[in-house]
DNA sequence: AAAACTAGGTACAAAACCGTACAAATCTAA
DNA sequence: TTAGATTTGTACGGTTTTGTACCTAGTTTT
């Protein structure tokens, strides 16, 4: 089993003391991390926990009936596994990649422990799963609050945070999952976009053309969550 | 100043061991928590953490615009202050009553100090953070996917568990600014309800008919964040 | 190269919801 | 008890979103 060097595109792990980083590093595995690929099933318990470095991961919650919808996303300035971090063992919700990639896995059990020896890491922790439960809420004001095309908008833009490149390779079916409206729904609004000249829309490829604008359009949607992280981990 | 007795009705309180109590009760002092009365503003530093007795407050996102809506409720089953709690000191969230009632406060910093010294308090009080988040993605779901009569079900159903009573003192335009529709939409959808029997309404007072009923309606929407928190807290 | 599959574009009527408005009912205070 | 304020009921046209369907265009498989 290869072990991971200090040297991590996870903005977490990055950002770790010396020590911290050396109390984790004996159990991180590096991992490939493919398209739906589930890091987390709902209320199962969770195993291991992801520093992901490339891609980016889908938090979904699901009702007791078959309905879901994203509440958020994690890329590499973040971690699952928040319930772990938190003291609870599984989640309701369910977590896989949405843009492939890789990251540094380490097992739930390791973790805890990692976290009982060092309060400095467990803070660290902490305070991302607090950005996170910003993210969620503005999820919720957003979902309740703005029209498809903001969403859509606020979505992409959030993406965009977690790749390099402007080139997101996204289907409309599943935008339109993780924003619970209509498959033809996200085909219309992305429409609209393009020919706001914000993006461009290929088979399975978006663009991102002119960022500004998005952020413009997603308005008050966008970057409270965003700002929280920079203003703690800056 | 009055100091807490251990005899107090908010079940986080009352779940802490014995050695935990101790180290909070000598900071905890009685509050009444009137109607709207604000325990958080938003993007300011937190000065106090309430552990609730009766009554219930709304944790509130509101975008950099001017828009807002309604992410959760807490009332005797937990405590304000989850960014402390998370190690952070201020949240983008406003908190404030919802329902007038009262509590026991304790400052942020001693709050912090109680967290640093005892292990076991932080983890029951990470714990009920984990819930209230499953409760915040939850809402997201609804806010996303269920409409404004379901959605108003399981916001009653919300309140409900957190009052000794079936009414429930609630106009319809805050019920909207919580839901995040018009205020004459909460007045259709109550009629509704109430056509059904599973409600009575008066001017400003909500009675809980048919709970049963409720939850039929509120369906998938309602129960997920409410099993959690029997699970961790049996 | 044909067949099978996946993704995207478009349409249309129905439903949900909104903004706005106004009047009736109820409560409060002078 | 009267004036004022708050709360609720109801209406109407307009916008947003839905459910469903069908067709086209790419992509993969055989």
């Amino acid at each position: 089993m290869q072990t991971a060097t200090a040297d991590t595109g996870n903005r977490i792990l990055s950002r770790l003391s010396r020590a911290d980083l050396h109390l984790l590093m004996p159990h991180l595995s590096p991992v490939d991390l493919p398209l739906r690929k589930s890091l987390e099933v709902p209320n199962k318990p969770i195993d291991y926990v992801y520093f992901i470095e490339r891609g980016f991961a889908s938090i979904v919650a699901t009702g007791s009936g078959g309905d879901a919808i994203e509440v958020g996303l994690i890329g590499c300035e973040g971690v699952t596994g928040l319930a772990v971090i938190m003291g609870a063992n599984r989640s309701p919700n369910a977590t896989y990649m949405q843009l492939a990639g890789n990251g540094l896995r380490i097992s739930a059990a390791n973790l805890r422990s990692a976290m009982e020896e060092s309060a400095s890491l467990h803070k660290i922790l902490l305070q991302y799963a607090y950005v996170f439960m910003v993210q969620t809420a503005q999820t919720a004001l957003a979902n309740g609050r703005s029209k498809v095309e903001d969403r859509l908008a606020r979505w992409l833009l959030m993406a965009h945070d977690r790749v390099a490149k402007n080139d997101l390779p996204l289907t409309h079916e599943f935008l339109g999952i993780m924003l619970g409206v209509r498959r033809s729904g996200v085909t219309v609004a992305l429409g609209v976009l393009e020919r706001k000249g914000l993006i461009r829309a290929a088979r399975g490829i978006i663009t991102i053309v002119n960022r500004k604008a998005l952020e413009k359009l997603a308005g008050s949607t966008y970057g409270v969550p965003e700002s929280e992280l920079k203003r703690l981990f800056s």
